[in-house]
DNA sequence: CGACTAATTGATGCTATTCAACCACCGTGG
DNA sequence: CCACGGTGGTTGAATAGCATCAATTAGTCG
């Protein structure tokens, strides 16, 4: 009972293999932060169960609900979130692929914010216990975490100045900016180009303005050759200028 | 070089005995989050060094540069923030007596943000050795140290929300709430009255907004009854309306 | 072809910024 | 003692940015 735009369809699909692929973005991930042995991979690769289809627009945890698992975002963009009564949501973070959502909020007794796709995903579930068994015993997976964790912090602050201080055309820019560099690091986009799966409601909810200002902004700025987006494709064609506007 | 409105001096005191008190807010802090015991309070008590008093909007480290030492708000508030190459700051997150500037951020080869004083304060020096060195071997502390920056995170998140979602009216008194409600947990406020030694251009770099428009909103909330603020001396005289007005 | 979701447009008014003063308080030094 | 400078608070007028409401127009999919 939280909002107007939640549905809750989740097509689930026959148990899969360990092995086909959907620890490939985790590894991925943290193997960046820090060097995995083959048998942390392997582990690696047993953690994610589960896994499932799931449209997009979906809630995968409600605000208030009791913390059981977490999740891993194995294709597709999903976010958390936080919704006032009114309706009206903010956006908090991005999860792509490779994406854990915080394994240390286990310690929260209740969640205080949510957690939904916002593109048509594959999930998985990651169990608490095995999580938790993985940091005590894998001291290499135990850095990756925090190191990845320290980067989503540090994405965090950022975003969080840049509502406080950029206007609307500033912060529709360091989205894109973000996703594209993101999805990039992931070798899932160009260095300039890449999917973009998200309504112009999901950009306001992220930037914090309304969706018809987010239209208004996106036309400018394809106006002002800045960006080309059609269909779910989005392309940074002044590289040099965005990130000029977009602030440091 | 980042901006104009910082000054450097830093008063020195004689180095102080270890029990003058100066962890008495650290480990009040800790000890909500967990059971510590008499060994925990003395590790505790000796990890802080180089107490110093400092003036008001002076910076204790500055945006890019190395990672040194942790330090600990003893007395006053202090804040971290970003800052743009205009001038224009955001506040990130307020620390209150007892808190640590997070120790994590050892891991980062460069501070993406900066830490200033607000108030005048006293602030001690935390050693990265011996902080890490207690993590190790005291859980309890460790355990308090991790529940403590959950909760830092939770107000985090809900500052990035009402960023993004709330006018600026409601963004004041969320800030008002807070620095209250945070006092008051130390024993260093009453449960609606207590010590607000910010300026109106911090409120305004809090809530990102120009200070005319703090000053306009506060008379606004003065005029309705809401608040009382005389000196550095805030009152709320109107909890129960406050929440509403806060959002949930 | 409907039925739905997403994108677009126009008109109107509120919220907040900006610039530029001006005032009030406080501590300092002559 | 008062003149002085500095910081913080207050005010006004003009304007920009953005929200809101209400329609209308693509797309998309069964």
């Amino acid at each position: 009972m939280i909002g107007p735009t939640t549905n809750q369809a989740m097509g689930q699909r026959p148990p899969t293999g360990p092995l086909d692929g959907m620890a490939g973005p985790l590894s991925r991930r943290l193997g960046v932060h820090a060097p995995l042995s083959g048998d942390d991979l392997a582990a690696l690769s047993r953690l994610a169960v589960r896994e499932t289809v799931v449209v997009a627009h979906t809630d995968l945890v409600r605000q208030g609900e009791p913390a059981e698992n977490a999740f891993l975002v194995v294709e597709g963009i999903a976010a958390s979130y936080v919704q006032r009564a009114s309706g009206a949501r903010q956006i908090l973070a991005l999860l792509l692929p490779g994406d854990l959502c915080d394994p240390d909020l286990a310690h929260l007794e209740h969640w205080d914010h949510g957690i939904a796709t916002l593109s048509h995903c594959r999930i998985a579930r990651v169990p608490r216990a095995a999580l938790e068994e993985l940091i005590a015993t894998r001291p290499a997976v135990a850095l990756a975490l925090r190191r990845t964790k320290l980067e989503a912090e540090a994405r965090s602050r950022a975003w969080l100045a840049a509502l406080g201080i950029g206007h609307a055309t500033e912060r529709l820019l360091r989205l894109f900016r973000e996703i594209i560099d993101r999805m990039h690091a992931l070798g899932l986009a160009d260095r300039n180009e890449g999917p973009l799966p998200l309504t112009q409601v999901d950009m306001a909810e992220c930037i914090g303005t309304s969706t018809v200002h987010v239209n208004r902004v996106l036309q400018e700025l394809r106006r002002s050759g800045m960006v080309e987006l059609k269909g779910s494709r989005l392309r940074l064609l002044d590289r040099a200028g965005l990130d000029t506007l977009a602030g440091e």
